[in-house]
RNA sequence: GGGGCCGUAGUUAAGUCGGUUAUAACGCUGGCCUGUCAAGCCAGAGGGCGCGGGUUCGAGUCCCGUCGGCCCCG
């Protein structure tokens, strides 16, 4: 197998910087994946996903799975060379889904049975099948099912989805294929501090690829994130990935960097671009507010993106309201970039004993124009 | 000349046999979006019913007149 890390500099909080190396291409972390659920991050070509400085891309098992299924996938020579990404892919299991669809599933020891969300067919998702799906599709670090809590569940809840995830978590290892991809363990543990603990020392005794902190940000206080990602990472070895799913926003980023995290995936930059919110150094920006409709500045003055680099705010909106796709296009390319180019200012910054100051200067310049 | 139909938010329409603060969609304004069921979701503002009379306890709904638009017959 292909897959390695090399963690090259860790400060004195806890950032680190660090190297993977995977099948298709190395990368430096920490690293921001964009989501690209069904084989495409929406809008963008691959050429573009490129030049904006993304390293790496999320698709999802289950999505593919259902449509066009990971056997056309696999005869048409793996993801990579269907959608045209020669670089990095990581792919989910299904089991934010197990989440997300929940009014749609139902969960038992062998795994979970879906109605489709497409057109109601029912079919199961085991850890098995989820491994053989993700090899089919040609991933390069592959997920296990898990179950992702609901940020209400009681402990009683928990602590039984919890051990599940730890069993699903094993068999998915033992059906991996040996030369397969990466295969990484998911804590889960939910918002108890203990159960995290535990979830992350059984799963690190086990041993994956790298280890994934999972079920957070599902409608939980920051303080309570904050305080399970660091219960987690407490148990995590220096020597492994760590990947925080689903997070975030980037103050969340930051946030997630100083704790000790690697990765990181969300759909926001990509999906409030096509709902009208982009990111710039001074906060949120809502395009589609009626005070830009004649104002003339680059939507970020400081960014060097494409769309910053020859478009109004005035433009954007206008294109945004009139319903254009080209809104929506211009819009990932500018959210993307400014996540990459926060992640590569975080690796300059840890490269460089700085992130202390980074992150300083970061949550100042947010305050200082909110 | 005769007969008929239609005028209700910015727009297009719904308003039962007259009965609380006149509906909806789109548009507009604002907010939200965290391992994508998401070019999505939520909320808000906005009209007193073409105009003038009348009947009635009560009229967008009924009657009369009038203005505007459309149609049919001469």
């Amino acid at each position: 197998m292909s897959f390695g890390f090399e963690l090259l500099k860790k400060d004195e909080a806890g950032a680190r910087l660090g190297r993977v190396t995977t099948a298709h291409g190395a990368f430096t972390t920490p690293v921001f994946m964009p989501v690209g659920t069904k084989a495409t991050v929406k809008t963008m070509t691959p050429e573009e996903l490129e030049d904006t400085g993304v390293d790496i891309i999320l698709a999802n098992t289950y999505h593919l799975y259902l449509r066009p299924g990971h056997n056309v996938i696999k005869d048409l020579g793996g993801l990579h060379s269907f959608m045209n990404w020669q670089g990095p892919i990581l792919t989910d299991s299904g089991g934010f889904q197990v989440f997300s669809l929940s009014n749609l599933r139902k969960i038992d020891e062998r795994g979970v049975t879906f109605n489709s969300h497409l057109d109601g067919a029912r079919y199961t998702l085991t850890p098995e099948n989820t491994v053989e799906v993700q090899e089919a599709l040609g991933s390069d670090i592959i997920m296990p099912l898990d179950e992702c809590a609901p940020s209400g569940a009681d402990r009683e809840y928990t602590v039984r989805s919890m051990n599940l995830t730890h069993r699903w978590a094993l068999r998915s290892k033992a059906a991996k294929r040996e030369e397969g991809p990466a295969l990484f363990g998911i804590v889960q543990g939910g918002m108890f501090a203990d159960l995290r603990r535990e979830s992350a020392a059984t799963l690190v005794e086990a041993g994956f690829d790298g280890y994934a902190i999972g079920g957070l940000s599902v409608g939980e206080e920051k303080d309570v994130m904050r305080e399970m990602t660091y219960a987690a990472v407490e148990h995590l070895p220096e020597e492994s990935p760590r990947y925080l799913m689903g997070v975030g926003t980037p103050e969340d980023l930051v946030l997630g960097v100083e704790a000790g995290i690697d990765m990181f995936d969300c759909v926001m930059p990509t999906r409030n671009a096509r709902n009208g919110t982009l990111f710039t150094s001074g906060g949120k920006l809502v395009i589609k507010n009626s005070r830009f409709e004649r104002d003339p500045e680059p939507v970020d003055p400081e960014c060097a993106c494409y769309t910053c680099s020859n478009y109004s705010r005035a433009y954007l909106r206008h294109l945004f309201m009139a319903g254009e796709i080209l809104a929506m296009r211009l819009n990932t390319l500018h959210n993307l970039y400014y996540y990459t180019a926060l992640m590569k200012d975080m690796q300059r910054a840890v490269r460089e004993d700085a992130f202390g100051d980074f992150k300083k200067s970061f949550f100042g310049r947010l305050a200082a124009l909110a």
